[in-house]
DNA sequence: TTGACGTATGCCCATATGGGCATATGATTG
DNA sequence: CAATCATATGCCCATATGGGCATACGTCAA
């Protein structure tokens, strides 16, 4: 098996940074395909292309204007990520800074595991 | 150009399914390769080669413990993927479950994109 | 109808992936 | 020293990537 494609879920296609500066843009409201491409500096297919993934990825959706598309950020679907990272907020949150150390410690002999423990 | 390694950062490191388990699996305190490999019921190569990835994007790290590897999160090297999706919470919080919409055409129309606007 | 505009696709390439497998390396025990 | 355990590496392969480029497609204006 090779790496799992972009188009696979959120956290594989929000992995390229170009991707997350098109979400970054659409934060602000709908933007045409072009004012994207102005927007980012970068060429229009390449854009098409990234717009793709995320609209497969159903991070944007798109409504058709004349010959226009007119593409706008879906954030439920960014939700799976921010459930998944939100788990682990209290590792780099200041109040432990040093507290997590000791209850990490807790918990993995409480845990069980046959290695003895130390720090 | 092809697509980013999994080492550029942890968005990409942690796109990958396995890595994600890896981390959850860590989050209850340090592991041993050998518990890992019994947790996520992967062969042990595929473990380390994870590992070796989730190492170099310092979402892990090791401490060396006679003949075995002792791996422990380091929830840190998350949090620029917390940071990222964060601000997008809005856009799912039941709060704005209609209003988001209409801020939302509000924010596009004061930006003054030429497109014009409605749904 | 013709032409210009706005987007999407197709094709090409170099690259590195995740997994399978065998084996190297290092530490421990007998 | 030899055997065993715990991990890490190496090699192989199929796959799909991101980007460059040309071009197809649909819409609107003369």
């Amino acid at each position: 098996m090779a790496r799992a494609a972009t188009t696979t879920d959120a956290f594989n296609a929000v992995a390229e940074p170009r991707r997350r500066e098109i979400v970054a843009a659409l934060a602000n409201g709908q933007r045409s395909v072009n004012e994207l491409v102005t927007a980012l500096g970068v060429p229009q297919p390449l854009v098409s292309k990234h717009l793709r993934v995320l609209r497969e990825v159903g991070v944007v959706t798109v409504r058709e204007d004349g010959r226009q598309r007119l593409y706008r950020l879906n954030g439920t679907a960014l939700k799976p990520i921010y459930d998944w990272v939100k788990d682990f907020e209290d590792l780099w949150s200041e109040r432990f800074t040093r507290m997590d150390v000791v209850l990490a410690e807790l918990k993995e002999t409480e845990y069980g595991d046959g290695s003895d423990d130390d720090d």
